[in-house]
DNA sequence: AATCGTGTTGCATCCTCTGCAACGCTCATT
DNA sequence: AATGAGCGTTGCAGAGGATGCAACACGATT
């Protein structure tokens, strides 16, 4: 829409290949030299972009602050947060939480017991949206033509031999976890990993959210995960009911108790 | 420079601090409702911003995509990261990770023992610069002139009674921490959260990042938090050692034996 | 039904962005 | 030291695009 802007932005995601100097942003965006300079300069300026020693531009610490804000912006997030801690601390395995935005499943948050580390390598990553258990289950409560839309639009990359190979295939599953109220993702992403998962709903009973308790075959196996299902089940409830205002924010949450 | 980008940048912060509709943006930007609805499609095309059900808008999932590979392409960052896990392993306390960007100190990584949550909620915060030791170790290696410039600007907020107090002392403070290779923030930001911190050198001998170790006084005093210096030391000399090419990436990292 | 609040569109005007060309700077080469 | 290449930077004039206005559309509220 707007010819400038519209350049100005181009530059970030071509920073984010790795840094470049004038002259290539230029070439790469197809304008005058000038031109790149002025809309480095005003990237800059806001801190989108930082300017290295060795002149060459980079994407700059304003985009950190900005994520972070809008992360902490969501109040799903904020309200399951402790809800996952909870069910992490209880059993033990990695737990994520999950929300659909413009056709794309975007992690917001992440509780991982043995290693706490990289909390944002996940965020923003491309979700594996055809297999995982939260996409499947943010999808599934789509309204149907959008669901069917978007599954024939979608690519069904092979990840493991038992990823979900094809649109049909995908539609069929949603229907299966809209059905039954939870997901799963068994050895669909990597062979080795299960999911279970749970939606979190808003007022008006549409998901706002979904849940997940993953965990490698090394650790438990995928029948073992499926019996701790009703606590997931619980758990996310027990944020839809607080995210809907019909359950007051608990000081202490246990989610063996979780009712 | 530019007035459209900038007005369009100027949009980003402004949604950071919560959701916004077209009025309300255009109203804060000073523009025409027509012109900063034009300025929130471009943005929208490029997922930077994300229209809610109530038709208000919010950050989007690009930012997110953006900040983390931004973040990836720090190359530090990369390699540092199995040392910090190492030491926090060794230790059990907090590991920080940070450079220094536009007169801004930003931690770009974090490894926490017990709670192994929200990473994100400090990446993109503002450092105390004035008193972490993470900053004073990446202050300290300015050039005299930068690091005078930069400390007379610089804000002296009294966190508590041992905050840094005024650019004087702060530039004692540099002085002392440049000459002895580490530095520390003993209840200088939070009364009772001691850090440790030492640098990570580049070829040139320059600091391109900073390391440091927290605990609070309740689990450590002082004084054998820094009894631990040895180690964190060793370990920013590792990673400088690796970050320069001098040391071949080891397979297994073993702090206690870094030398 | 009417009114208010909001978002959206077409259009004429003027501003701002653009590309050009010239300049300055640094670095390498002879 | 001089020359030249490579790159970033700046003034300028022209044109294209962004802007604000006003009118319209749509839904909610009374």
């Amino acid at each position: 829409m707007s010819q400038t802007v519209d350049r100005a932005l181009s530059i970030l995601p071509l920073l984010a290949e790795g840094p470049a100097n004038l002259e290539q942003v230029s070439v790469r965006l197809g304008v005058h030299k000038s031109t790149a300079l002025r809309l480095l300069r005003t990237l800059h300026e806001h801190g989108m972009v930082y300017r290295q020693a060795d002149q060459r531009y980079r994407l700059g610490a304003r985009l950190f602050a900005l994520a972070q804000q809008a992360a902490e912006n969501l109040d799903v997030r904020e309200i399951a947060h402790p809800h996952l801690v909870a069910l992490n601390e209880a059993c033990g395995h990695t737990v994520h939480l999950a929300v659909l935005e413009e056709s794309e499943v975007l992690y917001i948050d992440k509780v991982e017991s043995r290693y706490p580390v990289r909390m944002y390598s996940r965020i923003g990553k491309p979700v594996a949206i055809t297999v995982a258990a939260v996409a499947k289950l943010l999808l599934a409560d789509l309204p149907a033509p959008e669901r069917r839309a978007l599954a024939e639009k979608l690519d069904y990359p092979r990840y493991t031999p038992r990823s979900t190979p094809d649109a049909a295939a995908f539609l069929a599953e949603l229907a299966t976890v809209r059905a039954q109220g939870w997901a799963t993702d068994l050895g669909g992403h990597e062979e080795s990993i299960n999911c279970v998962g749970a939606p979190v709903r808003g007022t008006d009973g549409h998901v706002v959210a979904a849940m997940s308790l993953s965990a490698p075959n090394v650790v438990v196996t995928a029948d073992e995960l499926l019996t701790l299902l009703p606590l997931v089940r619980r758990t996310a409830d027990a944020i839809s009911r607080e995210y809907s205002g019909t359950a007051p924010a608990p000081s202490a949450i246990d989610p063996a108790q979780e009712a």
